[in-house]
RNA sequence: GGGCAAGUAGCCAAGUGGCCAACGGCAACAGACUGUAAAUCUGUCCUCUUCGGAGUUCGGUGGUUCGAAUCCAUCCUUGCCCA
């Protein structure tokens, strides 16, 4: 199937350049997308751009990876009604090498490949621009006029606060970008989420004008969820990519904790499973809701892309020591099965504490569990809040050695899906 | 530089001297129902708390007042208009 035909029944496009199609068809394209250094990892909503790029080499062509060093110092502001803050230079410099790590994961850089990948940072080209020499070189091929059309800048323009010039100019730098990509790497196709459509235009435009060059762009469709809440956050913030920030366990808890309609369109998008594969999943799904075959298979698809077959392997397990044996008694669960239980939160505290009889609330609030005691009061109180799958229905509850499942293990419960591993120590 | 308007909790937004930790909505969290869905209903939602309270808030600072988110001064930020 035609990359662009594989790309749109999966839902993958929002818009695309006229030309785009043929120029793909017509050779081995080298095609980019950008990344933004705001964090040291990428969280799933890179995930999508990162596929694009999977697919778009997976097709034949040539993906460029580019960490945006340079135009992360000024602040994109698409999809912002306010001013961004400046990152410091050093948090810049580790957010740069930490996604930078992750892109090569994904890609194949083999340089014996004719579509070998690259990573580039466009900090290494405009550290060589004075200002004078964009305004001259750059600016000039472009009126204010064309840049406040974009949305981006115009719904700034025309709200309440308005947008300096340092955002105002960041369409330039990443239309320059594309430019220098376009001259140095015979770059011709940018890609990028939707809300990047007017920055990506500007580059093209840029690229016409300043060596009468042709490039393309095509947008994918921003991801939601079907209730309108904001895709990739969790009560505990972001899913990240990276294992020590979001636990394989915890990542394939967010795709299988996807809703119905959310299921479905997300393994067209997230998964590389054939279009065949998907239908006969969806039909089995229909079959039957509560198997949430479609939930399974899309946790597990993209888990495994992301933190490979073994810590999927793992993830499954807790799931299933965790919730499957939901109904039965807590002693079900084996000394060995809760210290196997990888990616749960595990805690500590001191015997002594629960020799002394230490109430539930102090517990939950020393161990971390909870922020403060006055929360897990309020939680219990609520119903929030169960011990080795018993309902703690008194704040004033106290535990004894007893209650230590193997003599060592509590298990904690808050809401129905967050489990937390208490475990005793001698100090 | 001049004129006008605005700044309230994560966001939106009411309040315009005491009844204000501050109406309401969204988001978020928890409970019931379910399928670890969705929808719906209920509770929580500044911080801490021995659950009795205590502490810190309404852009910053200073003031008026028994008492200020509310009045005054000044500064900062933002928008609009003029130069």
């Amino acid at each position: 199937m035609q990359l662009l035909d594989e790309l749109s029944w999966r839902g993958m496009i929002q818009d695309i350049m006229p030309g785009t199609r043929e120029q793909l068809e017509k050779e081995m394209t080298t095609g980019y997308i950008g990344f933004d250094p705001t964090a040291d990892s990428l969280h799933i909503g890179s995930l999508v751009p990162i596929l694009l790029l999977v697919h778009f080499q997976r097709a034949g062509h040539k993906p460029i990876a580019l960490v945006g060093g340079a135009t992360g110092m000024v602040g994109d502001p698409s999809g912002k009604s306010e001013e961004r803050n400046l990152l410091n230079e050093e948090t810049l410099n580790r957010n740069i090498t930490g996604v930078k790590a992750q892109l090569e994961r994904f890609l194949q850089f083999d340089s014996s490949l004719p579509n070998a990948a690259e990573l580039v940072n466009n900090y290494d080209w405009f550290k060589e621009i004075s200002f004078i020499d964009f305004l001259r070189d750059t600016g000039k091929h472009i009126t204010v006029n064309y840049m406040m059309a974009k949305d981006s800048v115009k719904k700034r323009i025309e709200g309440e606060t308005g947008i300096s010039y340092t955002e105002f100019a960041y369409q330039l730098m990443q239309g320059y970008d594309f430019y220098w990509l376009y001259q140095h790497k015979n770059c011709k196709l940018q890609m990028g989420g939707s809300d990047q459509w007017g920055n990506m235009t500007t580059g093209t435009e840029l690229i016409r004008r300043k060596c009468a060059g042709e490039a393309f762009v095509f947008t994918n469709p921003l991801i939601t969820k079907a209730d309108g809440g904001k895709f990739g956050k969790t009560e505990s913030g972001n899913v990240w990519l990276d294992a020590s920030k979001t636990t394989p366990y915890q990542f394939y808890q967010f795709w299988l904790n996807a809703s119905d309609a959310d299921a479905a369109k997300w393994i067209k998008i997230f998964t590389f499973l054939p279009k065949d594969e998907i239908e006969s999943l969806a039909a089995a799904h229909n079959q039957s809701p509560g198997d949430r075959i479609i939930q399974k298979k899309l946790a597990e698809e993209v888990t495994r892309f992301i933190h490979g077959e073994a810590e999927l392997q793992k993830a499954i397990e807790t799931t299933q020591k965790l919730f499957s044996t939901q109904q039965q008694p807590i002693e079900s669960l084996s000394a060995d099965d809760l210290e196997g239980m990888e990616g749960v939160i595990k805690v500590e505290v001191p015997f002594a504490q629960i020799k002394e009889g230490i109430d539930v609330v102090s517990l939950l609030a020393n161990t971390g569990i909870f922020p403060s005691k006055g929360e897990a009061r309020k939680t219990i109180q609520g119903g929030g809040v169960s011990i080795n799958r018993k309902k703690v229905d008194s704040p004033t509850l106290s535990l004894s050695p007893s209650d230590l499942l193997h003599d060592h293990y509590l298990l904690v419960q808050k809401g129905k899906k967050h489990y937390y591993l208490v475990k005793t120590t001698n100090s």
